[in-house]
DNA sequence: ATAATAATGATAATGATTATTATTATCATT
DNA sequence: AATGATAATAATAATCATTATCATTATTAT
């Protein structure tokens, strides 16, 4: 039922060659130099479509604005409060005991972990 | 340097009364039957104060609105995505190795964790 | 009681996201 | 290649949560 659109598939590109969990502002403000025509509701049209396809994943960082990441395997975030980078730390061998916590509340079928704190490149500054 | 406000107060006391993790406009919106002179913007104000002080814990819920917990104590969400409630899950023995992941990146002071999935009572519905 | 100032209520402003709408692009069928 | 059906787009208005502004009120130290 989708059809194809060339917005769609630079949006994708974008997304994969950018690890840097960009968020809707980002992506439209980059891809906008080389697609002038480019709109922002689009951006957020498509972000919300790769998120129902679980293409991507939400972050949803402390200043409430969405963050999104490619990199759909278990993993999770550190936020610099300082910088605002948002930093990848991969799962460890007992996540499997982490994905289990809820089971006495319901069904998860995702979680996400995210560190509050400042980054090594900050602590330095 | 903080003064004594009544309305600082009673917002305190529904938060420590209340373990549903309430957004700012339910609080406004029950508090506000009580006391109608109350304005949204004190609710916000005092609810960020809370939380500079670290008297409450501010949960970011997946629609982007900001949730408040007075459980100061360490433990998990789980928001179900049917009713939306959010709920407790407590911290296991293990939750010390968690807090560990994130020491290579930088230096966490707290973090969240939050399952989404549909709870007990929205299964069989 | 008075002065200093922090807190409030009302509301305007902001910022992120979503909805609307007229137009354009895609794709299967003729 | 033209057509029709419909999904996608650009532009922009609307919405919703949150923050800023500012005149007024309440609290606290003197």
């Amino acid at each position: 039922m989708a059809k194809y659109s060339k917005q769609r598939e630079i949006i994708y590109e974008y997304l994969k060659s950018h690890r840097t969990h960009p968020e809707a502002e980002k992506i439209f403000a980059d891809l906008k130099q080389e697609y002038p025509s480019l709109s922002l509701a689009t951006v957020y049209r498509n972000l919300k479509m790769f998120e129902a396809e679980m293409k991507v994943l939400v972050i949803n960082s402390s200043d409430g604005t969405a963050c999104y990441d490619t990199n759909t395997n278990l993993h999770y975030h550190f936020e610099c409060s300082k910088c605002g980078r948002i930093y990848d730390i991969p799962a460890p061998e007992f996540s499997e005991s982490i994905s289990e916590l809820a089971a006495s509340v319901g069904r998860a079928d995702a979680y996400s972990l995210i560190f509050y704190g400042v980054c090594n490149k900050c602590i330095n500054k």
